[in-house]
RNA sequence: CGGGGUGUAGCGCAGUCCGGUUAGCGCACCUGGUUUGGGACCAGGGGGCCGGGGGUUCGAAUCCCUCCACCCCGACCA
């Protein structure tokens, strides 16, 4: 391809609406350009890129069995009543305002499920992976990040049909090792996690994940191989404990004390004997959760313990009514009134506590959990800390964002009980269809490439996704026709030994070649310039290493041969 | 949806407080010439409903009201 005729608008200026650099980058290299908020164009040397995304994953999911479809983005809003995901998506559902009944898909386990039904009716039907590749549509409620958070965007999502968990187990799998192998191929350095399924149902699911501070997602991880949403993460610190003294209850005054901080410094209470309180209202119960020192309370943790996605922080007038205290003088002794009391792991039969006294302005201090308090169930409930020994080697953890590339979840029977998706097994008994369901995030798998494949020039693509293997860049082409001669003379070699070759044949100065060159990031320069040329010679150069050499022209197939074996 | 910010040429911005020439600068673009191995130079030129609407005023990019768009933080999020 031609330079002087292919559709590549770089910018020398960042774009003042980007700040992340693939955002940045892609904007740059003239990859995309935005429609709206949410929405980008793919501009061909962008749709380059994007479809070599697209055939690694199609290849890998074609090697676990998988066929592709085609599916509609337009759906009859009948099939999502019944799985009830009209309401569970909400705003994030776009509807079609001139004709009521449709639908733009989100995603796609109805309609899969809706074909299963029709035709997969026997267990000889079965394993199946059905997967597609295209455009999802979400109204985010803040697309950001450029690509990472679209309100259309590609997804490849796959679904498996089995007749039993066994079989699920194998396709769930099946997926966990093609998208490692996905993820590699493209030369993403990411880990995986186990992660809650929200809104989708099930039961195991776990994210593939690249670390990145423009991430939405938070997450714990050591080099041991410890990884885990912080919504799940644990560590291994050790709980508080018994100390030897065992001193009878006492209360006194702390008038001045509305927080944990306030209690250590004023009283000289060491912080791992605070207990804090705080108080949660669960499907409108009150629940009294006691945790050490200034540990953070971790929701997702109470919810799961709690059993209900229904917990609120309770505001000052429930605090007083159901333990007679406000804020900072919460404890477990002398409580109002009985309410369920549980406590994080860290406490568990811990003496010389320190905690509210339920008394504006006072504090017990002596505590025995065992002998005063009523605590029966202790839970892991708090929020891992960065620092925290790793649960596996005691190593450090780090607390890091990440994006979200990739999620495997065993469905189970969610979709196939709600729209009636059954087969006969061998007995000739109807059971459900046992579903798992797994996607892929594609503008995501190129921005993530991106933000690790970068420096302050530019982009720097490598051998599986690059847009076209080598630049050819002819120097002064129109004062030198010998080396324009030279320059196509190389490119229709290049062609005819089956290397894709941009060739910069513009009539522009060699300073702008080169650092557009540098920021579209092709992984292999060719240069052809006079000076070289006189000898018989041309320039390649690495875009990753910046390496450069001088070889004759003779010798550049061999070259680009031994650059991408 | 809450908080913050920004809308002036294709891009990046100044001008807005404190109203007053024909709205400016850099890059990009067009013409001619000189240049040419890491974003050249000279000369000439084109391109603006100053986000939209309404108001105040003799006069509005500038003041007031309102709507819209985009970005950031939060909420939310397979």
């Amino acid at each position: 391809m031609k330079q002087s005729e292919f559709f590549v608008p770089t910018l020398k200026e960042t774009p003042a609406d980007a700040t992340i650099p693939s955002h940045q980058l892609m904007l740059r290299a003239g990859l995309v350009r935005p429609l709206a908020s949410g929405i980008f164009s793919f501009l061909p040397m962008g749709f380059r890129v994007l479809n070599k995304v697209i055939n690694i994953i199609r290849d890998e999911m074609n090697s676990i069995g998988g066929q592709e479809f085609l599916l509609p983005a337009l759906n009859p809003i009948e099939i999502w009543e019944q799985t009830g995901r009209v309401e569970a998506m909400g705003d994030v559902m776009f509807h079609i305002k001139n004709r009521e009944g449709l639908v733009l898909a989100p995603t796609h386990e109805e309609i899969i499920t809706y074909h299963a039904r029709q035709h997969v009716k026997s267990y000889r039907d079965m394993p199946q992976i059905w997967y597609q590749i295209q455009t999802k549509f979400r109204n985010e409620p803040r697309p950001k990040s450029g690509v990472l958070r679209g309100r259309q965007f590609i997804m490849k999502d796959a679904y498996s049909l089995d007749t039993s968990w066994e079989g699920l187990d194998l396709s769930y799998e099946k997926h966990y090792e093609a998208y490692k192998a996905i993820f590699n191929k493209c030369g993403i350095k990411f880990f995986d996690v186990g992660a809650s399924s929200g809104a989708m149902g099930g039961s195991k699911s776990q994210e593939f994940m690249v670390e990145s501070d423009s991430g939405e997602d938070t997450c714990a991880i050591s080099d041991a191989g410890y990884a885990a949403n912080i919504e799940v993460a644990t560590s291994n610190l050790q709980p508080v404990g018994r100390i030897d003294q065992d001193l009878p209850l006492e209360k006194f005054a702390t008038p001045n004390a509305k927080t944990i901080d306030d209690l250590i410094e004023q009283y000289n209470i060491p912080e791992h004997r605070c207990a804090k309180s705080v108080v949660y209202m669960a499907d409108e119960s009150p629940v009294l959760i006691f945790m050490r020192g200034n540990d953070e309370l971790n929701e997702s943790k109470l919810q799961s313990v709690l059993g209900t996605a229904n917990v609120r922080a309770a505001v000052s007038e429930e605090l007083i009514q159901f333990t007679g205290a406000d804020h900072g003088s919460i404890g477990p002794i002398n409580l109002k009134s009985k309410i369920k009391i549980i406590a994080d792991n860290l406490l568990k039969d811990a003496n010389g506590m320190v905690s509210g006294a339920n008394e504006d302005g006072f504090h017990y201090k002596n505590i025995d959990f065992v002998r005063d308090t009523s605590i029966s169930d202790y839970h892991d409930l708090r929020t891992v800390q960065a620092g925290e020994p790793c649960p596996i080697s005691g190593q450090a953890l780090r607390v890091v964002k990440a994006i979200e590339l990739g999620h495997i979840f065993k469905l189970g029977t969610k979709y196939s009980v709600a729209l009636g998706a059954n087969y006969l097994d061998s007995e000739g008994k109807e059971h459900p269809i046992i579903m798992g369901s797994y996607g892929i995030g594609v503008e995501r798998v190129m921005a993530c490439y991106i933000e690790q494949h970068h420096d302050e020039k530019g982009i720097i693509w490598s051998s599986p996704l690059t847009p076209f293997h080598a630049h050819l860049i002819g120097i002064n082409e129109p004062k030198f026709p010998e080396v324009k001669a030279a320059a196509e003379g190389i490119y229709a070699d290049l062609v005819k030994a089956g290397f894709d070759v941009l060739y910069d044949d513009r009539d522009e100065s060699p300073g702008i070649k080169f650092n557009d060159a540098d920021l579209i990031g092709l992984p292999f320069q060719i240069i052809v310039g006079n000076k070289n040329l006189k000898d018989g010679n041309i320039e390649v150069k690495d875009r990753q290493t910046g390496d450069r050499k001088v070889i004759s022209i003779s010798s550049v197939i061999t070259e680009i041969q031994e650059f991408y074996k």
